[in-house]
DNA sequence: TCTGGGGTCCTAGGACCC
DNA sequence: TCTGGGGTCCTAGGACCC
């Protein structure tokens, strides 16, 4: 989906088209409906917090904000840009439209997150038709189909990518945002995918692409010139040979239409640095709030977790974890707490704490309440 | 003006067992 | 006193993604 969060917040505020607005922070920048009518919204430059981005629309990208971007950063560049809070719940109801509208048409679907899936068209009717001297045209009729789908039922626009695996998917469907629809077969990878960075590549991060950097490669054409035997001795055998087939353009990895959770977690940022002994209470009182949120989305969900798990950020934003692991697994709040309690006792608690996160972890099947 | 929240997967060392 | 090879589980940290 297209810059998601800030399309859905532009069709509650269709005033706000092609204004640079920015999606994120708390509850505390609500806009205020006037008198007569109009609504008043928050600007970037009011912002005083630890927020991020968490989705800029594409005029505000102009400015040089992206997701990720802390707030008060992002006001620098950009000041009179919108501010809006983040809804989650609204972007779900978005998202579970979205899905259910391509599923009409192709019902292959893999989940990856609330914006983003993988669809497999290889088995769908036509899909290996050509129409007229268009070899592709069977799925390229698909792709419009869905994209019309999609908008009809959400009025957002999405991208697509059509090819003969995941990976180059990913990548094609980000070659003409937003409302893309790039066709790409084997034959076509010099041309449209070597020339790219290599951070382009779906598991090439902010390491990775600064260690290839350090190598001298910059392209995936470079990555996929280069000896794999040298990618295993800086990156070890899986990821090192991972490298080289990635830029190859290599990748069978099915489409996967369903996946048990692995964990379920709740963690929160405080406002201001928070002390152990003089903030107790409060880490305390929001310790609790943590663990009673995890076990309620256990239970909702109908998991228990055999493995409990604490998450501190400390000052200096170094991060450590501890987990427990029980001889049951539990999704009572009770239970929770006790044994994520166990676990802090085990942490140095002399720098001061950002942020505290609990986990559920080693998940089974328990049933619904 | 530093850096959210919810996830997955991988690695590596140690305990423990046969 | 010094020593094998294989396996599983647990813990902690880190890279990466949406």
């Amino acid at each position: 989906m297209d810059a998601f969060y800030a399309s859905v917040e532009l069709l509650r505020y269709p005033e706000l088209a092609g204004q640079p607005v920015v999606i994120g922070g708390g509850r505390r920048h609500q806009p205020v409906l006037l008198a007569d009518g109009t609504r008043r919204f928050a600007k970037l430059a009011d912002y005083a917090g630890r927020g991020v981005i968490t989705t800029a629309t594409y005029a505000a990208r102009d400015y040089g904000v992206h997701s990720g971007m802390g707030l008060m950063k992002a006001a620098a560049l950009a000041p009179q840009a919108v501010l809006l809070p983040t809804d989650f719940d609204e972007y779900r109801a978005y998202s579970r439209r979205f899905k259910a509208a391509v599923a009409e048409v192709a019902p292959v679907i893999e989940d990856r997150g609330i914006d983003e899936i993988y669809i497999d068209l290889s088995d769908l009717p036509g899909a290996q038709d050509s129409v007229g001297h268009d070899p592709f045209g069977g799925v390229r009729a698909l792709g419009l189909e869905i994209k019309n789908n999609v908008r009809r039922a959400t009025g957002l626009s999405c991208s697509i990518g059509i090819t003969p695996n995941k990976l180059l998917a990913k990548i094609a469907s980000e070659l003409d945002k937003p409302d893309g629809l790039t066709l790409l077969a084997r034959d076509d990878l010099p041309l449209r995918i070597w020339p790219l960075p290599v951070r382009r590549i779906n598991g090439i991060g902010p390491k990775a692409g600064a260690k290839l950097k350090a190598l001298g490669i910059d392209t995936i054409g470079q990555l996929a010139a280069h000896d794999p035997q040298d990618l295993v001795r800086h990156f070890g055998p899986n990821i090192g040979r991972w490298l080289h087939d990635a830029a190859c353009g290599i990748d069978d990895r099915p489409v996967v239409v369903f996946s048990e959770p692995v964990s379920m977690s709740r963690e929160t940022t405080f406002d201001r640095d928070l002390h152990a002994r003089r903030d107790r209470a409060e880490l305390g009182r929001v310790f609790t709030e943590l663990a009673e949120a995890v076990a309620q989305d256990l239970q909702r969900k109908g998991y228990a977790g055999r493995t409990i798990g604490i998450k501190l950020r400390f000052e200096d934003f170094k991060t450590v974890t501890r987990d427990l692991t029980l001889a049951d697994a539990i999704n009572d709040a009770k239970a929770i707490r006790h044994a994520a309690g166990l676990c802090l006792k085990r942490v140095d608690l002399s720098r001061r704490i950002r942020l505290l996160g609990v986990r559920a972890g080693n998940l089974a099947r328990s049933p619904a309440r």
